[in-house]
DNA sequence: ACCTGAACACCGTTCAAGT
DNA sequence: ACCTGAACACCGTTCAAGT
């Protein structure tokens, strides 16, 4: 006799978000996400393969919310909008590259990188270039994040430095093949 | 009546720091530490406070060994150093950062970056140079791992563009206050 | 003074039994 | 067709009891 839902995959995904952001990886557990979701542990294996897999779809929804954050044509504007993402959602943003999210979600969000880069350097250097913009925000803001920079010196300046020495060198005619 | 100390903290560490490479973090539990050290679990307890504070003593023990392999007077060589060290203890070089290592293990590795960056932009201007550096190269090291790049392109040229995108404006003259 | 067995609370996961 | 209680193997951690 078929019983009507009392969840779905939706509320258990938006139930680890929360969770996550509030308690952390460690908090992240079975249990919770059921309790929070109405329901025993167990029965969460209806709609998730195990733990590793609603992680993964914790991610991919976190960084799909940081593609739709990411806009405005500049690197400046791109960089500023992924450090103040983080900066509200640091569990999840953490998670991202921690639990590698799928490949679809990382392209769509190395889009906007992609075309300002494009813009700056041309076709064919945008690839190159967008990796290491994007390596060296993804870098300084967990690095931020984790407390790594503590040798004094204004922290937003210093992100401030590294977008103006990425902008300026990619803006310059071009220096070799 | 004492007995003769059937472990030691470093052993410990040196355990710790094994299976993590082999194991994974998620394999690196208080009973597998204390199996490979030939003791029950309940014995760590002695020496360490608990599975965090080993965590960050593996983690400062990996970000110590990462100093030693820092040499070379280029951002190119410490560029580099920091990524082969990363492709033979990839885990390890995950937990620096995850797990947060002490601030003086991470003043001595930023040591050499400093320096390097010193005698490309002088005293002032070193401090942010450095972390821009940093970031970048940390930022790809860990995309990389994780899998991150996956829009084709060589990985490796994509490295050397970073480096030489960020040496060469780093050498410039000065562009701006 | 270190080591251990036993115990506790808590994991993730499976599965037969309920509706 | 979904949900649950019971059960399993495994965590981290504490502590009284051994030597």
């Amino acid at each position: 006799m078929p019983t009507p839902d009392r969840t779905s995959l939706e509320a258990i995904v938006s139930a680890g978000r929360d969770i996550l952001e509030a308690s952390g990886p460690g908090g992240l557990t079975m249990n919770a996400v059921a309790e929070r979701v109405g329901v025993k542990a167990p029965s969460l294996y209806k709609r998730v393969r195990d733990k590793d897999a609603l992680f993964r779809l914790v991610a991919d929804a976190t960084i799909s919310d940081l593609t739709t954050s990411l806009h405005g044509p500049t690197l400046r504007d791109l960089a500023v909008a992924m450090r103040s993402f983080a900066q509200t959602r640091p569990q999840g943003f953490r998670a991202i590259f921690t639990t590698g999210a799928s490949p679809e979600a990382i392209a769509a969000a190395s889009e906007p990188v992609l075309r300002a880069c494009r813009n700056l350097v041309g076709e064919e250097r945008a690839l190159d270039a967008a990796r290491t913009v994007t390596s060296w925000a993804y870098g300084f803001i967990t690095m931020e994040m984790s407390g790594a920079f503590q040798l004094g010196g204004d922290i937003d300046s210093a992100f401030e430095a590294g977008i103006d020495l990425l902008t300026q060198a990619l803006s310059e005619p071009q220096a070799r093949a």
